[in-house]
DNA sequence: CATGTCTTTGAGAACGGGTATCATTATCGT
DNA sequence: ACGATAATGATACCCGTTCTCAAAGACATG
């Protein structure tokens, strides 16, 4: 499945912008084999970790995008760092808890959650086309 | 009520920090005013528009006191700004949708939400203590 | 009220994530 | 293989936030 999403970034990023590239090709790959988000800079080091010379420029534009491209969501956990993630083909997506004392970061999914989100989209007079969801609080261990 | 918040606030802060201080004060006050979130530039400016010479640093310090006690909300967007919001003592609260188009900021409420949201804290492993909702889209008259 | 101690304050330097710039390299139709 | 042109990598830059430190202010005491 990780692998079906990455080919099918990497097939939908030609058809916008033209031509291939090594970096983007890297980004996309790696980025596919993930489970959650990353940060740019996380991105960045595990790329060059397999020796690649890519530089985090180039990781920056990969992200814009697959983010302006639908194929990738951008998570913003309130420490000031953009995180990234794959959009799953499905259209099934998962919310982030982040731990305040050791900073773990874990993803859950909640039907009841999408339910009560999707109404507000469509009572008011917004076009609501993304949401993010945000817990804080101790998790298991730092409890 | 606003009035009510920033004395409370400031006894609060007195109570912890030991001392007053006039930036601190006027942060307090500036922000009860409010009803709907605000940058540190944007606090910050609005002071200074009062004619008090106070420092960016005192405002990010006062919100810092003021977040680490609960007295204050801080909100991401996603823009890469923190925005601040008073938290009312009755615990009622809202939540954000942003205009993608241009940029402006609403609140809202919705009680389903907060339900479904009470459920996933007790659900889990989590002690969650706080939750963080962002909706994105195109607002009434960007549509 | 005057004094002394200790906290807060304001200005500006420092820091860090993210973006813009630009010469160089790589891609791909021909 | 060639040439037009897009992508790339290094680095300078921007801007929000934090750090530093001397100066000013707050509070307890005499």
């Amino acid at each position: 499945m990780a692998q079906r999403w990455s080919d099918d970034a990497l097939a939908r990023l030609r058809a916008t912008s033209g031509r291939g590239g090594a970096a983007r090709r890297a980004v996309v790959e790696y980025l596919g084999r993930q489970n959650c988000c990353l940060s740019a800079q996380e991105i960045y080091d595990g790329v060059r970790g397999r020796g690649l010379r890519v530089g985090i420029a180039s990781v920056y534009r990969a992200l814009e995008g697959l983010d302006r491209g639908g194929l990738v969501q951008r998570i913003d956990l309130g420490d000031g760092v953009a995180r990234f993630e794959p959009v799953l083909p499905g259209g099934e997506h998962h919310h982030h808890f982040v731990c305040d004392d050791c900073g773990k970061v874990e993803p859950f999914e909640d039907p009841a959650l999408e339910v009560a989100l999707e109404r507000i989209a469509g009572g008011r007079g917004y076009d609501v086309e993304a949401h993010d969801v945000v817990l804080r609080g101790a998790c298991g261990e730092c409890r």
